[in-house]
DNA sequence: TATTTAATTCATTATTGTTGAATTTGATAT
DNA sequence: ATATCAAATTCAACAATAATGAATTAAATA
C-alpha cells in the first residue's frame, strides 16, 4: 500500500470527486485514476463505486476510516522527527561531577529548560570516571567533568577553572594566614575526600612532590559533610570555593589556596564518534558552555 | 516517507545489520543502503550510527518505536480489506419483510452466523416500497420482499410463493367448507391488513375482477392481532401459512385458500449498480437463496 | 440531439528504485 | 605493520513504475 495512493484516496473521498483531488494534490487527473486502480488491484477490491455520483464500498468505508489515523500518525512522526532534527525537540542525557551538578547546574538548566520547552534532560551526578565511561558507551550525550585519563574516542574541552580553599577551625594556627602553601600541610590533619575525587588525586601527587610522603589524613565520603568535621576541629580540608560562598560557612574559617593546590580545570567531556551531534544536546552544551567556560581557559 | 524503506529500516534495527536485513528482504545490500540515506535525507537527519557496531541516534530509536505499530496496523488493515474482499469479513445490510423476517429468517442468520464468525449482519424490517427504497438509495445490499413496482435500477428474482390461508372462526357458516374462494369473500366481513401490505392490494384486486367492489372490511394494523379478531367473530382473515403454523392456531378455523387468493410471489430486491456485489452479503443472499428458493419459481 | 463535465484508457515520458562491480572502512589475524 | 575479512558505501547502468497529455467513453444537463 502506497502512502501516496492513500492520501489521494482519502482526498477522493473528502472532495468525492477525482478532479478536486488531482487538483490539490496537483496531479493530472488520469494519475489520479491509476493510483486508485493499483489501490483497488493491490486490495483485490473496489474501493469506489462509480455511479451517478461517487460512492464507497464497504471496503472503501474501512480503508478510509482506518487509513486516516495511520496517515494522521504519519505526519505528526514526521513532524516529531523534524522538530528533533533542529533541535526543538529532544532528550539531553548529561553527566555531572559535583559540586558543578549541585551549585552551578540547577539555575543553568532551569534557564535552558524554559528557553526549549519541547526539550528534556537526564542528568547523572557521578565521578569523572564513571562519566567517561558512560560517554564511551554512548548513553550520555556528554559530561561536565574533569579531564579522565584520555581515551582516544573521547575529546576533553577544558572550560573553567574549579578553584580550590581551605577550611580551618578558629583556633588553628594557620589561621592567621592569608595564604596556605602545600607545605603549610604537614602541620595539621588533613581531612579529604573519598578515592573517587580528582582533586584528592592532585592533592597527592602535590604533597609527594613536597616530601610529605606519610601525613595524616581522615577519609569523609561527602564534601558537603567536611565542614561539620572542620568545625569539630578535627583538622583541616581543601574544598571548591563555590562551595564555601554558596553554603554560609560560619565559624569556620575560609583562607585561599597557593599555587598547583588553587584547582583544577573542569571542562566537556564528549565522544569523537557521536557526530553529528544530536541537535537538542548541541544546544544544550552551547548554552552551559556560554555560563560555563572563561576565555583563557579553553587553550589550556 | 516510503513504507518499503520504514520495514527495511525495522528490520536493520532488530538484526543490528545491513546485509541481514538486505538478506531477508532479498535486497542487495547496496538497495538497503540506498533506501536508508534516502529516508535520513528526507528526515534531515542520521538515523543509525555506523561505527564500530550499528547504533541508533535519538531519531532513530523514535521512528524505530513509533514506525513499529504503524507497520503492524497497515498489516492489519491490509488483511481486513483482504478478508473484506473473499467475505471472510464484512456487514451485511439485510431488509426483509413480515412474515419471513420473524418466522424464515431468525432461524437461517442464526447459522450463517456461527458458519461466518466475522460477518455482521443488520436487518430492515419494513414494507416492500420502503425496503425498495433503501436498496436503490444503497442502504441495504439487498432485500427479501415481494417484487415492488419496478424501478430501472433495481432487479428482482424470485424465490418462494409466499401462501396465504383464511382463519376463520368456528362457528362461521363458510368453516364446512375445505377451500375458500374469491367468490366467498362476499360472506361476511373481512378483516384486512394495513395498506402497506402487499397482500392486501393483490386481494383488493382480485376483489374488483370478482364484482366485490363494495365489502365490509376492518382494519387491522398488525398480522399477529388478526386471529384474536377472528377468534372474536368479527370476520374472518388471510393471513401468511406459515404464521398459522407456527403460532398455535386454536379456537379458530384454517383453511385453505384457491386461485390467485393462494399466495404472492416473494424473492430478493438489489440494484444493478451494487456489482461487483460485495462478498460478504453475495455469500449471505447464496446461502438464503439455498433456503428459502423454490425450485420452478425463479422462472416465474 | 447537442453540450458539458468527469472518469478512463493508452502510449509516451519522467522519475525512482534496484542492482552488480568496485571501493572504502573498520575489525581481526598474522 | 601488513594482510585479510566482513560490512557498508559509491557509482553508473538498468529496470520498474509513476506521471502525463491526448483521445475516448459515460453520464448529466440543456
Amino acid at each position: 500500500m502506497d502512502v501516496k495512493a492513500l492520501k489521494t484516496f482519502q482526498l477522493i473521498v473528502k472532495h468525492g470527486s477525482f478532479v478536486r483531488a488531482a487538483d490539490e494534490l496537483n496531479y493530472a487527473q488520469s494519475t489520479v485514476t491509476m493510483q486508485i486502480q493499483k489501490l483497488e488491484a493491490e486490495l483485490g477490491t473496489a474501493l469506489l463505486t462509480r455511479g451517478k455520483e461517487l460512492g464507497l464500498t464497504e471496503a472503501g468505508r474501512l480503508l478510509y476510516e482506518q487509513s486516516l489515523p495511520m496517515l494522521k500518525n504519519m505526519e505528526q512522526l514526521e513532524n516529531n522527527l523534524k522538530n528533533l532534527a533542529t533541535g526543538e525537540s529532544g532528550h539531553v542525557r548529561i553527566g555531572v561531577t559535583e559540586p558543578t551538578a549541585s551549585y552551578r547546574l540547577p539555575a543553568m538548566l532551569k534557564a535552558f529548560l524554559s528557553e526549549n520547552p519541547g526539550i528534556r534532560v537526564s542528568l547523572e551526578i557521578a565521578s569523572t570516571a564513571a562519566l567517561a565511561d558512560s560517554v564511551a558507551a554512548g548513553r550520555l550525550d556528554f559530561a561536565v567533568c574533569t579531564s579522565p585519563g584520555l581515551q582516544s574516542e573521547l575529546f576533553f574541552e577544558p572550560w573553567f577553572q574549579e578553584e580550590f580553599i581551605a577550611l580551618l577551625p578558629s583556633d588553628h594556627p594557620l589561621a592567621g594566614r592569608e595564604v596556605i602553601t602545600a607545605g603549610d600541610l604537614t602541620a595539621d590533619r588533613l581531612l579529604i575526600t573519598a578515592a573517587g575525587c580528582p582533586y584528592r588525586r592532585k592533592l597527592e601527587m602535590v604533597l609527594q612532590e613536597t616530601g610529605n610522603i606519610q601525613l595524616d589524613t581522615m577519609e569523609i565520603g561527602s564534601m558537603t559533610a567536611l565542614k561539620y568535621y572542620v568545625e569539630s576541629g578535627l583538622g583541616i580540608a581543601l574544598v571548591p570555593r563555590i562551595m564555601a560562598e554558596r553554603d554560609g560557612i560560619s565559624r569556620v574559617e575560609v583562607r585561599a589556596l597557593s599555587g598547583t593546590l588553587i584547582g583544577m580545570t573542569s571542562g566537556v567531556l564528549g565522544r569523537e564518534a557521536a557526530y553529528p551531534f544530536p541537535p537538542a544536546a548541541h544546544k544544550c552544551l552551547d548554552y552551559l558552555k556560554s555560563r560555563l567556560a572563561q576565555p583563557g581557559k579553553e587553550l589550556q
